[in-house]
RNA sequence: GGGAUCUUAGCUCAGCUGGGAGAGCAUCUGCCUUACAAGCAGAGGGUCACAGGUUCGAGCCCUGUAGGUCCCACCA
């Protein structure tokens, strides 16, 4: 005795359930067995600080699709989880919590702070974990890992020597991008530019020595005057060249500064003088180097006015700013003041404007390890999906400057060096140097800075699975089988993983890397927090349910591409979620009618072997779109079939089977019921666990999951081709019945009687066996078949269905101007079709060059369609 | 400035290597037909942005134009 399935389903009620029976039967846990193949996928690890969002969501639901399909294939599928530190994010989010407490970062110093670090991540680290799971998330929780826990800092020291060793990092004072608010360092990649309405200050710079004659130089940023070197123009300007070596004196400091001359300069931009200003811009910093020019840096770390900047100090940048061009104007200095639009650098986590600042920091040579990374994409060993991907990042790693990992915050992996504080040695070191190699003194400093976040994730594939150590893991689950993750990330991430990965390993993390994009509110906009138009998935599940949440995610959308989020399309997939409870309900309170377990392929009766033939070649279509990572394609396949072609057409056409107790065929009908919904639920599994598990298990008992149950194959056996056909023309029929009877407003309730005419056995036999059909989806009380037209009443309407006509006698319905304009509209179709068709066999390069089923197929569509149009019209005749 | 991408039904989007224009939602018309009204049956609606080109054949390939989005670089 089956279960009794609720009438609607109810997805609350059952996902936690069945997620726990998940985790308590370790489904999701891989272990290494050398006698299975492993699938490996490494989830990006989200921020300790992070909430679920629509990003994570749309992202390990792919994932979770792929590695249940793998496992479902038998394959040995390890989902490696984790969670990240998120060195300047979280550091962020402490601060301003301590702060609402009433705590100052250094009044707690380093240890206090980093303690008040762990504690928040104690509580919140596993919170995001907890929003996963209510997703369906099939990660290995057992292997779960953090990028800041024992084994992840030990790869991160001994990646960090490997590289010293190598030369490849080295310490350096250049300028960098300064967050004066977060008060460390950024790499490029962190930087946004922003558009903003700026001013064109003119000013002049009087020249040494000569009265009353002056340089007019145009800047955005007066107060960086402070600290200028000289006075820049182009070589080739012919307006300067009596000024080229020349000194001028810099305004309110009243020093004298040469003039110089660099093609850096641009001669149609501004007054084609440029003031260079090396500690405080990253052109002018070149500049300076080429010509020897003193760094001259006139601000604090928090972007006040330093000693340098005279009476300025102490001054914030932008009150700097309005009193040195007040004084500017004062001493007759400024020109004019224009409006300028301009790109000004903004540190994406703070907003904050970036200063560039000249700072010693850590940097990591790139263009050595880039060479590699390029190649493996240029080569074809490692694929991005969709391939348009490949562009960026060429062209990333075709421009790459160094990268600088360095960062003065208090959350992250400390930098492995260690000064010698008599010596000033250097020592970079796997182990704590506490003597100094050189001089043998004791007192050793360990560097105060931290490593930038991505150095971490960076090596993410690996470390998770043991690296360093030659762990079984690292050798039996690396390299991993596809990264998935969003394509704003791929500078950020995805480039240092590969490069990191084939420097350390000498292998790819990954060889495949399936990309997607935003999701986005109705509007097309970001979801973000300032706007308040993010929607929380966790409602969505609530409401829902995951099931829904995921198809939605997954629906309609190719690789690579934004999408918008809205409640109706959550809504369509969980009516398509309702759609399956209630077959299923069906199928289930028919399953006892009659013993399924044996039955014979032979005892199928056609409308059997077409929907087995369907999900055979389903089955075929969804597995090969997997494996392409098209899921969006195979979701709508999946939807299509199991909607339209299952439950509109074939539990229908079995209804009577059921009903009649003498049918012969009973079993059989129930046998295909069953095996075509087990079929095709294990087919949606990755798409929708819960729901598909929930069924399988009412379903059956022999097996305790769908989760692990064996993914389905193309079987030769179930391959009807016949049968599809026939089937197809079935319903082509019917469709065309139903059109009469709508036309001519039949009520439902109002049966008809139906003739088939065919002159060809073949298709009269089609009929007769399927006269059952008509009778339930034709709402037909009578059929006949027959050869020709005899004993059809004279007035009958007539419809055409490939070569096949019927008759239906509502004489007394009929309008006959709707008919003949119908009629018309027909016969102007087929001319269409058959001068198509005729154009195609006409012209000899078709017929050379076309395959040869082309054009028997193009031949026998100009024989059907001739022979309906004699038919169209000769009805059309009868008609007038 | 360099690059990517988009423009397909009222809306949101699919459309694989060129071979008879699709889905969901929305709209209109009938139906509470014993799995499902979160449903069933039917209908309307598209010069596939524009202009050229290649091809027997173009939504798909090439060139150009217009508009949108995004990325990178940079504007003293």
């Amino acid at each position: 005795m089956q279960k009794e399935l609720e009438k609607n389903y109810n997805p609350q009620e059952i996902e936690g359930r069945l997620y726990n029976k998940w985790l308590e039967k370790k489904y999701f846990h891989a272990e290494v067995d050398r006698s299975k193949k492993p699938f490996t996928i490494v989830m990006p690890p989200p921020n300790i600080t992070g909430q679920l969002h629509m990003g994570h969501a749309l992202d390990n639901t792919m994932q979770d699709i792929l590695i249940r399909f793998k496992r479902m294939q038998g394959y040995n599928a390890l989902w490696q989880p984790g969670t990240d530190h998120a060195a300047i994010a979280t550091e962020v989010k402490i601060i301003e919590s301590l702060k609402q407490q009433g705590i100052e970062k250094d009044d707690l110093g380093r240890e206090g702070f980093l303690e008040k670090a762990w504690e928040w991540k104690a509580e919140y680290g596993g919170r995001i974990v907890n929003q996963l799971k209510r997703l369906g998330v099939s990660a290995d929780w057992d292997r779960e890992r953090f990028t800041m826990d024992e084994g992840n800092n030990k790869a991160v020291t001994e990646v960090f020597c490997n590289l010293y060793e190598k030369g490849y990092i080295y310490k350096g004072s250049r300028i960098g991008n300064w967050c004066p608010v977060c008060q460390t360092s950024i790499s490029d990649a962190e930087v946004i530019h922003e558009e903003q309405e700026g001013h064109f200050w003119h000013i002049k710079y009087p020249i040494a020595g000569e009265e009353g004659k002056f340089v007019e130089i145009a800047t955005t940023r007066p107060e960086t005057l402070l600290g200028d070197s000289a006075v820049a123009v182009h070589p080739e300007d012919e307006r300067y060249q009596d000024i080229i070596g020349k000194m001028v004196i810099l305004p309110i400091i009243n020093k004298e500064i040469p003039v110089i001359a660099d093609s850096y300069v641009d001669k149609e931009f501004g007054t084609g003088v440029v003031k260079i200003t090396p500690a405080h811009d990253p052109n002018d910093f070149e500049v300076g180097k080429r010509h020897n020019l003193p760094e001259i840096n006139i601000m604090n770390d928090n972007a006040t006015i330093n000693a340098n900047g005279g009476k300025y100090a102490g001054m914030d940048r932008y009150e700097a700013r309005k009193a040195i061009v007040k004084e500017l104007d004062e001493l007759g200095l400024l020109v004019k003041v224009e409006p300028h639009l301009h790109n000004v650098g903004i540190h994406d986590r703070c907003k904050t404007t970036v200063e560039p600042l000249v700072k010693p920091q850590w940097f990591v040579k790139m263009d050595e390890m880039a060479k590699p990374a390029l190649e493996a994409v240029k080569n074809g060993e490692l694929k991005l999906v969709p391939d348009r991907m490949d562009k960026t990042y060429y062209n990333w790693l075709e421009n790459i400057r160094d990268w600088c990992i360095s960062r003065q915050l208090w959350w992250g992996h400390r930098i492995p060096a260690y000064y010698c504080q008599d010596c000033g040695e250097v020592t970079v070191s796997r182990e704590a140097a506490c003597t100094c190699p050189k001089c043998g003194s004791k007192n050793m400093k360990q560097d105060e800075d931290t490593l930038d976040t991505w150095f971490s994730s960076a090596l993410w594939p690996f470390s998770t699975l043991g690296w360093p150590e030659q762990t079984p893991e690292l050798e039996y689950f690396y390299p991993t089988n596809v990264l998935v993750t969003g394509y704003d990330i791929i500078f950020f991430w995805v480039i240092r993983m590969v490069f990191s990965g084939l420097e350390q390993t000498k292998q790819l993390p990954f060889d495949h890397v399936l990309f997607h994009g935003l999701v986005r509110d109705d509007q097309g906009r970001k979801m973000s927090k300032s706007l308040g138009n993010g929607i929380d998935p966790l409602e969505v599940i609530d409401k829902y349910g995951a099931d829904a949440l995921r198809l939605t995610l997954i629906t309609g959308n190719a690789p690579g591409n934004d999408m918008r989020f809205y409640w109706e399309r959550v809504e369509a997939s969980r009516n398509f979620a309702n759609k399956i409870w209630n077959a299923s309900r069906f199928i289930m309170m028919n399953m006892e009618k009659a013993d399924t377990e044996a039955v014979d392929l032979s005892k199928l009766t056609q409308a059997d072997r077409w929907i087995l033939s369907k999900v055979n070649a389903l089955t075929k279509e969804v597995t090969d779109n997997l494996e392409k990572y098209e899921m969006g394609i195979a979701a709508d396949k999946l939807n299509n079939f199991i909607w339209e072609e299952f439950c509109d057409w074939y539990i229908e056409m079995v209804k009577p089977r059921l009903w009649n107790d003498e049918d012969e065929t009973k079993a059989a009908a129930i046998w295909t019921l069953k095996t075509v919904l087990i079929q095709s639920l294990k087919l949606l599994h990755p798409y929708m666990p819960f729901i598909t598990e929930e069924i399988f298990c009412n379903l059956q008992d022999e097996e305790e999951s769908i989760m692990i149950s064996k993914w389905p194959e193309f079987k030769e056996e179930w391959n009807f081709a016949a049968d599809e056909a026939a089937v197809d023309t079935i319903k082509a029929a019917v469709r065309g019945i139903r059109n009469i009877r709508t036309e001519m407003n039949v009520a439902p309730s109002k049966k008809a009687t139906v003739y088939v005419v065919s002159e060809k056995a073949e298709i009269r036999k089609i009929f007769e066996d399927s006269k059952v059909f008509f009778a339930t989806l034709g709402y037909a009380s009578e059929v006949f078949v027959q050869a020709d037209k005899s004993g059809i009443a004279e007035d009958a309407v007539s419809v055409l269905i490939h070569d096949a006509a019927m008759y239906m006698p509502f004489a007394e319905l009929v309008d006959v101007e709707k008919e003949i304009e119908r009629l018309t509209k027909e016969q102007g179709k087929l001319q269409g079709e058959i001068k198509r068709a005729t154009g195609m066999l006409n012209n000899p390069k078709f017929v050379e060059k076309a395959p040869e089923a082309k054009i028997a197929e193009e031949k026998a569509k100009l024989e059907k369609y001739t022979q309906m149009l004699a038919q169209v019209e000769e009805r059309l005749q009868q008609l007038n």
